[in-house]
DNA sequence: GCCCGCGAGTTTACGTCGTAAACGGCTGGG
DNA sequence: CCCAGCCGTTTACGACGTAAACTCGCGGGC
């Protein structure tokens, strides 16, 4: 696999275009159910509420989201949210739990595991990953929101998703144990890469939100590395670290159900 | 290859306690720099208010925090505190910071890699994982607040520490490019493992916060799989699956180091 | 045709939030 | 003795989430 781009990349750089970003692709991940943009008669339903507030997230920020403003921007009164959701916190759970049911549109995403359990992991890494990057403004309540049950962890919110990890796993050869280790790492893995992709991307393409000064960059005299780095630093490589990091935890399962047991060997590496 | 760790590294057994929990340690980690509870005639700094925000995520979680309920906390109006603090905004940046900086502290983790860059990692993941674990209602906010600039990532949000970070890397061997490499992956791991971890101890042990029902636990009879292996899934491993990754993502590094290269080999495993 | 209940959306209202601005009182140097 | 400056308080405003009361239009019994 190609290894280190040359710092000729300036900014995207890259040869082939992410695959999983929003426009470089066909566009799966970003189907709502809803229909046409906001306007229309339709009477208001949760659903209808639930695309709102998502479509509101990413284009103002989830610190711009209100149940006055949501209100308005379906032609309707804030109270009136309340006969459909019972308050803001469970829209924002509704947001999240929406979010990761895209993935039952993705046609790139399987629910069983036909083509062998690398390939059923790989497939739903990307199209969480596609997910992610559609609504980067979302993600983090993803990462954030406590979970329905305490086994259910964040990045894979709904008990579907786990069932069908876990069923896919079994199905290919790993004992249960080494199932549940694999749903583990696998979700650490994605939520920590992903959580860190979109907080990168976050600041310079959103440019208000928080009401955080952008960069005043303070004296970097203190950081002579940070400096003769700042380059490389600032280099997006997500793509190619997210493929990697996949990659060796791919191994490394394979790894594990081989062994049958709970992962633990001192090296793994050639 | 055995990483050279001081922490009682190899053994993951279950019989001892987990040696980055609060009460299982001398308490590194724990030491804010502010005196006794919140008495005290001290006429309010910013360090005291930043101790007290800081004690008060802890205590009522981070949605419970108010101006006014941090300023009732030192016995003052919520007022005073503007004159210290710009807004409730920075006041949250300076949580996360004071956080951090208490790696400072910590006298198990070293700004220099005196004992081989391995021991540096370890010392400072366990470092970070101590504070995550001292602080989970705070945890979120670090990974969530944007980066002053856009090099500096969660976990490690001060240009202090990835100063630190990038001349231990350098200066054990590694290339430039490959230390901006280990960066990357040595974050998104600590970052994916820690936040996991907090949001799945918070739950149970934070009774009230965010208004979050606690666990309805819906008619799970739709996910036979999930049921079968609730109690491994529910098993808090954390402690293992960290040590496990973290080793292996030494074992990566330093394939990486010996390339002297960007990493990437597409097959890893045996 | 009349009425009436009822579901969908609105109005009003309350308490809390972050914070701007004016205010008060202590304190130490002339 | 006075007064300037610091430090904390008071007051006030607009926005928030949401409870409760209200309005309005429509479809089915009489």
């Amino acid at each position: 696999m190609a290894t280190a781009a040359d710092p000729d990349a300036s900014g995207d750089g890259a040869d082939e275009p992410d695959p999983d970003s929003p426009e470089g692709r066909g566009g799966a991940a970003f189907v709502l159910p809803a229909g046409p943009p906001d306007t229309g008669r339709t009477p208001l339903d949760r659903r209808r509420i639930l695309g709102a507030a998502i479509r509101f997230i990413d284009t103002h920020g989830l610190s711009a989201l209100t149940m006055r403003r949501l209100g308005a921007s379906l032609g309707v009164e804030a109270m009136a949210l309340y006969r459909y959701v019972p308050g803001r916190d469970q829209l924002l759970d509704g947001v999240v739990e929406t979010v990761i049911d895209e993935l039952y549109g993705d046609p790139d995403v399987h629910l069983e595991a036909a083509h062998g359990w690398q390939d059923y992991l790989q497939r739903l890494a990307h199209g969480v990953r596609r997910i992610a990057l559609a609504h980067p403004e979302v993600f983090p309540l993803v990462a954030t929101r406590p979970p329905a049950a305490p086994w259910v962890r964040p990045p894979l919110r709904s008990l579907r998703w786990v069932e069908s990890f876990l069923t896919a796993m079994t199905s290919c050869g790993f004992s249960e144990d080494s199932a549940v280790a694999a749903y583990r790492a696998y979700s650490s893995f994605l939520l920590g890469h992903l959580l860190l992709e979109v907080s990168q991307k976050g600041v310079p393409i959103n440019a208000q939100d928080a009401g955080e000064s952008p960069a005043p960059t303070a004296d970097l005299s203190e950081y002579p590395t940070v400096v003769r780095l700042q380059e490389l630093l600032s280099m997006d490589e997500s793509a190619e670290e997210f493929e990697e990091a996949l990659e060796n935890l791919l191994g490394r399962l394979e790894h594990v159900r081989r062994e049958g047991r709970s992962p633990a060997e001192p090296e793994s590496f050639t």
